[in-house]
RNA sequence: GGCCCCGUAGCUCAACUGGAUAGAGCAUCCGCCUUCUAAGCGGACGGUUGCAGGUUCGAGCCCUGCCGGGGUCGCCA
């Protein structure tokens, strides 16, 4: 069943229609201030022009034939005021009506894309040998919510991790290993192998060696150019090498998957970096031939510029800089390998969109890429969409680093989040008389409540400032908040089932109750334009709004003191529906709703 | 200098893609617990949407030019 804007969008169209116009202009969204009624048609005035008729006069022939068209007790008013505005409001019983329907519904109001498409989401990044850190988690958290809306919503949805796990940085870590240990059979050159099966490194080893030969690698020439034999080495197949990284690879995988069943998110692929490795000499072998690959200052690379301008040296540059896709050294660039990784996702998985969802500073690495693939045939721009987001900064402005100017660990930062909200709670007295384990479930989904929205509840495109009081204050547009009124509702239907309360037919007649219907009607509409501008905030705020709701509703519509059973029985059909669409909101969300808090 | 993003209440952010009197949260102030979890609810205060033009019935949103902030500009990813 469409929402109240569909069916009203389905009138008005119908009308426009009648007048000889373009239904389009029927468009019925939520009125964005109260005392105009509850959703507002503004199509009359843009129709007027074609129409050669003033606007006020088409406004009042729609709501004349939306009147007299409308199934009977659908609509208490249609009104036409200002230039041209028709002011709908919905009568109690309609709202009733979509109430129950909502309740009934397994999708708790939502509708279907109606065009079901395959997509594939790209997000974390992470990669081998380095710990994750805040810089991870927007991609994360926000990858993970666009994949679950869109798949949702119907779309057919693969997340690939993305693992960072060839290059130069493979090169480097092999040079260190060999520098600690070269009596290696890794580094023999004689032996072929087999190798051991028992990791020559832990994770702390590699988290050890990394930060010192990457620093070294910008300031010794001889490290640097050892590096880029051994990673050379190693993308062309050398046993020992291959051995040795893929322990490396194991090795950060397994703490990686910790880190991540810690934020509720998971993966359809880990596919690798090294996944598009074979891809890429047929490649390149195919752009040289058909003339689209270019030897520029010993590099090869695809132009993609559209025309020249100047630059600031007075001499002539393209206003996109070319992709370089074999670097002097003969190796491939993290600009081939999403290349030929669009080239493997086409053959694979054959989708219809890819989306890349990575930090807003690599905006024009991504329209590179982008616009090779496109000029390559592999695979149309329009079906590529970057999808950036602003660093997370700290309180100075600027992106967050710990205390020391280090860069904050994102293990450690879930410590510090959980333990924040540890100490909230015991200080609220909040939980005091559930067991520990389950204080300390209630504990971390507090945090990662707090940690998640406080993200998602910003469009993504903008840097926001990191502030874990903030996040923690409970009061507020806050995660425990969204949290705290789905727990509410848990303990009604708890203490209710408890007392034998039915649930029965909503009834509609207090104004909060009317008010939470209609946020309820907008769980759909939310649903589809969170997937179309893949804006995960706008999930966030319907979420927000729907408890603001409820919690207006909790406070002036009793439920199980209610005397009158009608009252009671339809109060608690609303309060089902509300918590299972909070529930989805905040599933989409990547939110888990703790039993009690 | 080229390309891209951002300037909205004291602070953090929205505004359904051009609609009416620009909305929330925090902070400040005033009311609400003998009623289902007060981490709550109701109300007040708070604005020349960076500036100046333009497009039109109508602009925070589109165009132009300034001012201010950020990002990025081939062999790391």
């Amino acid at each position: 069943m469409d929402d109240l804007a569909r069916q009203l969008t389905t009138l008005c169209s119908a009308a426009f229609a009648a007048l000889g116009l373009d239904s389009g202009h029927g468009a019925v969204r939520r009125s964005d201030r109260a005392g105009n009624g509850d959703f507002q048609c503004n199509g009359a005035m843009p129709a007027a022009r074609s129409a050669g008729r003033p606007p006020r006069d088409l406004a009042e022939a729609v709501a004349a034939h939306v009147r007299t068209h409308a199934p009977p007790d659908l609509l208490a008013s249609v009104e036409v005021a200002g230039p041209g505005f028709i002011n709908l409001v919905p009568t109690h019983g309609a709202l009733a009506g979509r109430a129950a329907a909502i309740a009934a519904d397994p999708r708790a109001g939502a509708g279907l894309a109606s065009q079901p498409l395959r997509v594939v989401i790209d997000y974390a990044g992470p990669n081998v040998a380095k710990p994750m850190h805040v810089g991870h988690l927007r991609s994360t958290i926000i990858g993970d919510s666009l994949k679950r809306m869109l798949r949702f919503a119907g779309h057919t949805v693969w997340g690939d991790a993305h693992f960072g796990d060839w290059g130069y940085q493979m090169g480097l870590l092999i040079v260190a290993v060999a520098d600690e240990q070269p009596h290696l059979p890794y580094f023999d050159d004689a032996h072929q192998g087999p190798f051991p099966d028992t990791p020559p490194v832990t994770l702390a080893d590699l988290e050890r060696l990394y930060p010192v030969y990457s620093a070294r690698g910008k300031s010794e020439e001889g490290l640097r150019e050892r590096a880029r034999r051994a990673t050379r080495a190693l993308q062309d197949g050398r046993p020992g090498h291959r051995a040795l990284w893929r322990h490396f690879v194991a090795v950060s995988r397994t703490a990686l998957e910790r880190e991540f069943a810690n934020l509720g998110v998971t993966f359809d692929f880990w596919k690798g970096e090294s996944d598009a490795d074979p891809l890429i000499a047929g490649m390149v072998a195919d752009l040289e031939a058909r003339g689209l690959l270019v030897d520029d200052a010993g590099a090869r690379v695809v132009f993609v510029h559209d025309r020249m301008v100047p630059k600031k040296d007075g001499s002539e540059g393209p206003d996109v800089p070319p992709l370089l896709v074999v670097s002097s050294e003969g190796s491939a660039m993290y600009g081939t390998t999403d290349l030929a990784t669009i080239l493997d996702r086409v053959r694979s998985l054959a989708p219809d969109l890819m989306l890349y969802c990575v930090d807003q500073r690599q905006a024009d690495h991504f329209e590179q890429v982008f616009r090779a693939a496109d000029r390559a045939g592999y695979f149309a721009r329009a079906g590529l969409e970057h999808i950036g987001f602003g660093t997370m900064n700290g309180k100075d402005g600027k992106p967050f680093k710990t205390r020391e100017g280090g860069v904050l660990k994102l293990a450690d930062l879930i410590d510090m989040v959980r333990e924040r909200a540890r100490t909230k709670l015991d200080e609220a007295g909040m939980a005091a008389d559930l067991p520990q384990a389950e204080r300390a479930t209630i504990a971390h989904r507090v945090g990662i409540a707090a940690l998640k929205f406080a993200d998602l509840q910003n469009f993504r495109g903008t840097s926001y400032v990191f502030d874990l009081d903030r996040f923690l204050a409970f009061e507020g547009k806050t995660g425990p908040y969204l949290l705290y009124a789905a727990v509410r509702i848990r303990s009604i239907l708890r203490k209710a089932a408890e007392a034998g309360h039915a649930a029965g037919p909503p009834v509609i007649a207090h104004e909060a109750e009317r008010a939470l219907v209609l946020a309820l009607d907008g769980f759909s509409r939310a649903l589809m334009a969170a997937c179309d501008q893949r804006a995960p905030h706008i999930m966030a705020e319907h979420a927000y709004g729907l408890a603001s709701a409820f919690s207006g509703f909790y406070a002036a519509c009793p439920i199980l003191p209610e005397p009158d059973a009608a009252v009671r029985e339809g109060r608690l059909t609303l309060a089902t529906a509300t918590l299972a669409q909070l529930e989805r909101a905040l599933d989409l969300l990547g939110i888990d709703v703790p039993d009690r808090m």
